[in-house]
DNA sequence: ATAATATACATCAGTTTCTTATGTATATAA
DNA sequence: TTATATACATAAGAAACTGATGTATATTAT
């Protein structure tokens, strides 16, 4: 996923607040976003994507529905409840990460955050 | 270390980036100088970090020079040429994430950076 | 005195998450 | 009719981590 050591930790970010912000999404939708909005810089791999929604299914963070269009198979996601929290909360993790980073390579600045 | 998924892929960059600034540091004061920098809520443990500094240290980025402080011995590592090279590279990775990761979560926002 | 904590290195089994390849199937463009 | 796009899925292997364990000295607390 896009050779950068530091995406492969965001995974389950990107794929929650894509769910937030667009209620409904399938796995193939969910790469063509990522690719959209990032310029074609991460691209997200099958072989990545499709065990990780297995992933945060099975931890019930996201619900399943099938959809039949034009003889072909989407299967469609949502965040459950515990989905909408689990967003807040890596979107914290995200930021908190950022800062620690900040703080690191820029020892003696005082925060003004970004994100 | 430190239970966020982010952090596991920052630790190279963090042993760089701390060793551009410090000329030479040994492994124990560079787990002491990030949970400083972070107020301890990034944590490099012992079984990341060394391997991380032999890995380093093998892809010719890093060279060692033992010394024995009050009979205890210290390694300390330095960055060679390439090491300086790489510094550069993985700051710029990390600026590169942060700004995709900024695409996907703010949505229609002209970039304004901060790393 | 002595037990606990701090300093300082290192390795290793097991886990997670990724890459790359492979497989199935339909639709469309060259 | 071949390649590309759409759409799902799995699986072997690699990489980076966790948490435990091991060795050894120094210092602080009881």
């Amino acid at each position: 996923m896009s050779s950068n050591a530091l995406v492969k930790g965001s995974l389950q970010t990107i794929i929650l607040k894509l769910l937030e912000e667009n209620e409904k999404m399938y796995g193939y939708e969910i790469t063509q976003k990522v690719k959209e909005l990032t310029a074609g810089e991460i691209k997200i791999t099958e072989g990545a994507l499709y065990p990780a929604l297995h992933k945060l299914e099975a931890e019930g963070l996201l619900t399943t529905e099938i959809q039949q269009v034009d003889n072909r198979v989407r299967k469609y996601y949502s965040l459950t409840k515990d989905g909408k929290k689990e967003v807040s909360s890596k979107l914290a993790e995200l930021q908190a990460f950022v800062e620690n980073m900040q703080r690191i390579i820029n020892p003696g600045l005082k925060p003004e955050f970004s994100l």
